[in-house]
RNA sequence: GGAGGGGUUCCCGAGCGGUCAAAGGGAGCAGACUGUAAAUCUGCCGGCGCAGCCUACGGAGGUUCGAACCCUCCCCCCUCCA
């Protein structure tokens, strides 16, 4: 049987590792407690914390306890790791009620039913930390002179880095030690920024109780077109369907660049390995129906079953795909028959009939109360390019008024802007 | 604390009295080509029904007909010295 070990290398959810060997046999061998950190500097995580947060799926299918932490503590201090320069430290209200809205994202992911898996927030254990004491029992086993031989801190070292800041390390390492002592934890992963806390833990680990522990890093993942994953005109997508719907995050995965399917597949669904290679013998419309499976599931992940059959049938509509075949991932629990013409998942906004008035609406204003475009000017640069539509239909001009004579039988506009971006008036 | 350098539109980065809503690049948006792909080419890329007006070059004042550019004070960052 694999281990998860071999499941995680084959997906490719490795770059580096401390000892892979003993790695791999802890791992195929005995139940392994686990732990990523994850920061609350937002209300909600993104697309970037999907590799950690599957990862730990994946620990947690295969038998061994992952631990989510959250970073409450260290937010406040600001991970100096990777960074130009120094981030905003935010306040504690904030970083608290960020901390409690990433609990909640992360139950989506894992069941954290007893002894399954922990949420842990290392503010409980920081916190109160008692500086003296600190300095005199963990900060001891720390050389200053190979801390600034880090890579991590190397950036910083240039453009200038303070005290606060570098201590983060001893804390991040502490965190480990703390989880290694009070839940036998043996494994910290991570991106691969994290590469130098994690070794830093183990270090700690190793001078405090005498014992190994080990570390994983994850790849930074960068879409093949060279840019970061998870950005969009709209800006970041986000995990929670309050900041980015289940529509739009389907939308994101279908889009994808053709060299960069099969990689997703493997990363971001529980598809098996071996159906996700097939990808590499597919071309043109095959491609495609890839992508669709891609995003179905990837969207299911995150927002459930519902919500993708929802998003597929509103994408299929709007783009008159054609239904995957069934030889093609046959794992996958995307529906194989036409979808049916359903756009409710498409964003949309309820106008009354009055605010069309007799004269109609004009376009570019229209456009930018649906958020298709973040200005009027921009609504009406885009209209004035082609890049508007009506109901499928070209707008000319960019004040060519849209009123009640646009609603179509299910009393509804569809106003579209550029290739891909549908957007419904609901007119009542 | 002392001496020097610097803070420019989403990011990098030019500009150093008018011709600056500010070069160039990146990102992004739209159009063409396509497969809801990539690459490429074209246009756009602060706001406003826009040949005009308004808001912008760390903050506050000042000099000037006119300031991102000059002066004063303040805030922040970097380098060297202490």
């Amino acid at each position: 049987m694999k281990s998860v070990y071999d499941i995680l290398s084959e997906r490719g959810f490795i770059e580096q590792v401390t000892d892979e060997a003993e790695a791999r046999r802890i791992l195929a061998e005995t139940r392994v407690t686990c732990y990523i950190g994850f920061d609350p500097t937002a209300t909600s995580l993104h697309i970037g914390s999907l590799v950690p947060i599957m990862s730990l799926a994946h620990m947690q299918r295969s038998g061994h306890r992952p631990i989510a932490l959250v970073g409450g503590g260290t937010a406040m201090i600001g991970d100096p790791s990777g960074k130009t320069e120094m981030r905003q430290v935010l306040s504690r209200e904030k970083v608290n009620a960020n901390a409690e809205a990433i609990k909640g994202q992360l139950s989506k992911y894992l069941d954290f039913g007893e002894g399954r898996a922990l949420l842990v927030n290392n503010a409980d254990w920081l916190l109160p930390l008692r500086y003296i004491e600190f300095l005199r029992d963990i900060g001891r086993h720390f050389s200053v002179n190979r801390m600034l031989a880090a890579e991590s801190y190397r950036m910083r070292l240039e453009t200038g880095l303070n005290f606060i800041e570098f201590n983060y390390m001893l804390l991040q390492a502490y965190d480990f030690l703390y989880l290694f002592q009070k839940e036998n934890c043996l494994l910290q992963m991570g991106g691969n920024d994290q590469w130098g806390n994690i070794v830093a833990g183990i270090d700690l680990v190793r001078r405090v109780e005498g014992k190994q522990a080990y570390g994983i890093t994850f790849p930074l993942i960068t879409t093949s077109t060279g840019s970061k994953m998870g950005k969009t005109e709209k800006g970041t997508v986000w995990l929670d369907s309050a900041f980015t719907s289940p529509h739009e995050y389907y939308q994101y995965w279908i889009n994808s660049t053709d060299a960069d399917v099969e990689r997703f597949m493997a990363l971001f669904t529980f598809l098996p390995i071996e159906e996700i290679r097939e990808v590499r013998n597919l071309s043109d419309a095959g491609l495609n129906q890839a992508k669709a499976v891609l995003a179905f599931e990837a969207t299911k992940v995150t927002h459930g079953e519902q919500a993708a059959v929802a998003a597929w049938r509103a994408s299929s509509a709007a783009f008159g795909a054609k239904p995957v075949e069934a030889s093609l991932f046959p794992s996958s629990s995307i529906p194989r028959e036409k979808a049916q013409a359903d756009v409710s998942a498409i964003p949309s906004v309820e106008k009354r009939r009055e605010d069309f008035g007799q004269e109609g609406i004009p376009a570019f204003e229209l456009f930018h109360e649906a958020g298709l475009c973040k200005s009027r000017g921009e609504a009406r640069r885009n209209l004035e390019q082609g890049g508007g539509y009506v109901n499928g239909e070209p707008i000319k001009t960019f004040d060519e008024k849209i009123g009640l004579w646009h609603i179509t039988q299910n009393g509804e506009i569809l106003l579209r802007k550029g290739k891909k971006t549908f957007f419904r008036i609901v007119v009542r």
